[in-house]
DNA sequence: GGTTTTTGTTTATAATTAAATTTAATTAAG
DNA sequence: CTTAATTAAATTTAATTATAAACAAAAACC
């Protein structure tokens, strides 16, 4: 146990005591420092003095008065957050997608900016650059507000090093975006793995307020998870936690891009799903989807599949549902590993999640060996595509809120 | 986040230096105050007065003094563990294991009591506690010494309750193991899974000391794996995390006793093993093996494979190493997912390690994606057969040397 | 209008850590 | 052999922070 023992200093206590007073005004807001104290357990005086440090940094405000229930009218408090503003940005396989909002995450301002098919990590780079100044430089905004910039990033990231290692659907290695954007932009700048950040965003927004311990599952090109464990994002001991796409399932069966044989992934990612219709027409099956695809094999793909689902088709519907089985196969063994209280699905998937969820809950509650591992709560991502590009905010957030930060 | 959250307040920052000097004193000792000081960063009047508390519950005693470097002899601090003694269990499938031990787990007395074949709640707790007994009333025992007893118990635990939820391999349900101890013995009673307990003795005692993230995997009857993050064993949110021998890895593969297909533990484990070796020699291929079964299929067991592939039988050579093989493919399934810095295998396969270990370690670098993951160190536990018992120890020790505990 | 309730502040106190000082013991240098 | 320097431990004093209790102000209720 090489740790770094934390020792129990004044700093501590008082920096517990900020953070848990900043992070109840941010979940109740607006509440008064009577009721803060009665949440926390705190004394009354030692939320005042808190608090009024809270108001002299400027991150929380006095609103009017709030309604009394036979007294004196409680101050109600709440976060200023109108006046700082975080930038996220979804470096994904085919667009950057950057968003700006405020500390409660009200969106100000999206943009779109696609990544042209031939790329290297310099131009992709400088396409960041060029759509945070963008969206920084739009009217509503004012730049002044700007405290940090979170990026969410597919493949596997280095958060401490704040660097994409590898991109797979880029095929770009080593791209030191924490580096290039803290010069550019002088800001706090986070790096982190697009599973991960869905799940920090619904840790601080989502589903996952009501629970502590979850997983999020990003499904699309790819799957990956996120793991959160109390409250706090799991990275393993070198940032490669959640692979759970190249979870080997089934050992003899198909190959895998990465060389292994029966990853999840070539069952339910979306390109497998379009790849296993695509074969199914060759072998002289037919569906709606051919109508859809204009009779061009090449235009399908996992979207396509969806609608033609939901127009009630019989192949693409299966093929759906299959994939729902073996993401419920893989989701079975996560559950006997790591045991969460909720799994959470988003990514690209979740808009067809009405065929594949029923697939994954039956399979987990036929395969899994208890009855609360049974019961896991699995549900959809209420942000849909969004997920991703929140909990690139939320890794700002996390700096300003948690324990250290003096605000 | 409906999270217990922590407060700031004197009482944790005591309690947190407190277990900090002890934890200190356990790792180093001897040690002196200074010394102390200068580790945890803690001042000298904050550590001489914890020390002088410490001293006073009799948990730690000052020794002769120290080799001065120039100056002052420091006064060496030793924990007292002579004087307080800590009994840990280990019920397996087929015999229960108690020891005894001092604080820094010395052993001080060792027996095992056989499980008969049929056997029910009643009967088993009655067996445990005679075994407890027997150890307490040994001849070189001080029974006032006594502080706690740990038991490690194999199939589903609740450590909440203290309760076996269900014992597989005795096939039995809800023992309340917890709740009798605690009122025959009237002292502290810690019941865990024994996949967990194995974790946490080699976090304490063993190889976990210079990782503080690892995962145990027990192979034996069964797989279970245990994982220590941050220095804490983790559970899950129903204490079933680690289920690793139910892992499906070939979805169309041999079923399993659980009614799923394909289970790592249909591949990997002790009585899986057995069977592959059986089969092949049904179909006619020779071993040594036969010979050393006195040509009786009934008899062959792990062990025995085990002992023929040291006399370098072929087939059963073979065997061991694919079960590293298919282990292997588990192993890096979980090192995708929670990517541990250390992988340690204890359990009845430890003493065929040699020919299993290079099999999974192989596997393990074929199959992992990344580097960092390739490269995870996979060893072998060096408690062997008695990694769980110490583990059952080490659950007290939890208790006593935790931040919450006023010793 | 008086009483009660609620909110928030002030004042004083207690529990700690933090810093500076003192005492003691030992070694090394002169 | 003496003295200075060094290290260890204990003690004193100061600073920091939470806590407790008292208090003031405002509103609601009777």
């Amino acid at each position: 146990m090489t740790t770094k023992w934390q020792t129990g200093s004044f700093q501590l206590m008082k920096s517990m005591n900020r953070s848990l007073i900043l992070n109840i005004i941010r979940q109740k807001e607006p509440i008064s420092r009577a009721e803060i104290a009665k949440l926390t357990k705190l004394t009354p005086p030692t939320v005042s003095n808190l608090v009024k440090e809270l108001l002299q940094t400027g991150i929380i405000i006095e609103r009017t008065l709030g309604e009394s229930s036979g007294g004196r009218k409680p101050t109600l408090l709440t976060l200023n957050g109108e006046n700082f503003h975080v930038i996220g940005l979804d470096v994904g396989s085919k667009d950057i997608k950057v968003i700006i909002t405020t500390l409660s995450c009200k969106l100000l301002k999206k943009k779109c900016f696609p990544i042209p098919e031939s790329i290297n990590n310099d131009k992709l780079l400088e396409l960041i650059i060029d759509s945070i100044h963008s969206i920084k430089s739009s009217e509503e905004i004012d730049e002044k507000k700007i405290i940090g910039i979170g990026v969410a990033m597919h493949g596997i990231v280095d958060p401490e090093k704040g660097e994409s290692v590898f991109a797979p659907n880029l095929n770009l290695h080593h791209i030191p975006i924490k580096a290039v954007l803290e010069k550019e932009f002088d800001m706090i700048v986070k790096v982190e793995n697009d599973a991960r950040t869905m799940s920090l965003g619904e840790l601080w927004f989502g589903n996952g307020m009501s629970s502590e311990s979850f997983v999020c599952i990003n499904v699309g090109r790819g799957i990956g998870a996120g793991i959160v464990i109390n409250g706090k994002l799991f990275h393993g001991n070198h940032s490669i936690s959640g692979e759970i796409g190249h979870m080997m399932i089934d050992v003899n069966g198909p190959k895998c891009p990465c060389g292994n044989y029966g990853c999840l992934q070539t069952f339910s990612s979306g390109p497998a799903i379009a790849e296993g219709v695509k074969k199914l027409l060759r072998l002289g099956h037919s569906s709606l989807i051919e109508e859809l695809a204009e009779n061009n094999l090449d235009k399908i793909n996992a979207e396509l599949i969806y609608d033609a689902a939901k127009k009630g088709d019989q192949l693409c519907t299966t093929a759906l549902q299959q994939a729902g089985y073996y993401l419920g196969i893989g989701l079975t063994n996560l559950i006997h590993l790591i045991n969460p209280a909720q799994i959470i699905i988003g990514g690209g998937v979740s808009n067809a999640h009405e065929f594949v969820i029923e697939g994954v809950r039956k399979t987990v509650s036929q395969k899994a060996l208890t009855e609360s591992a049974k019961n896991t709560e699995i549900i959809i991502s209420k942000f849909g595509a969004d997920a991703t590009v929140i909990g690139a905010v939320a890794l700002i957030l996390v700096e300003l809120f948690s324990s250290k930060s003096a605000a």
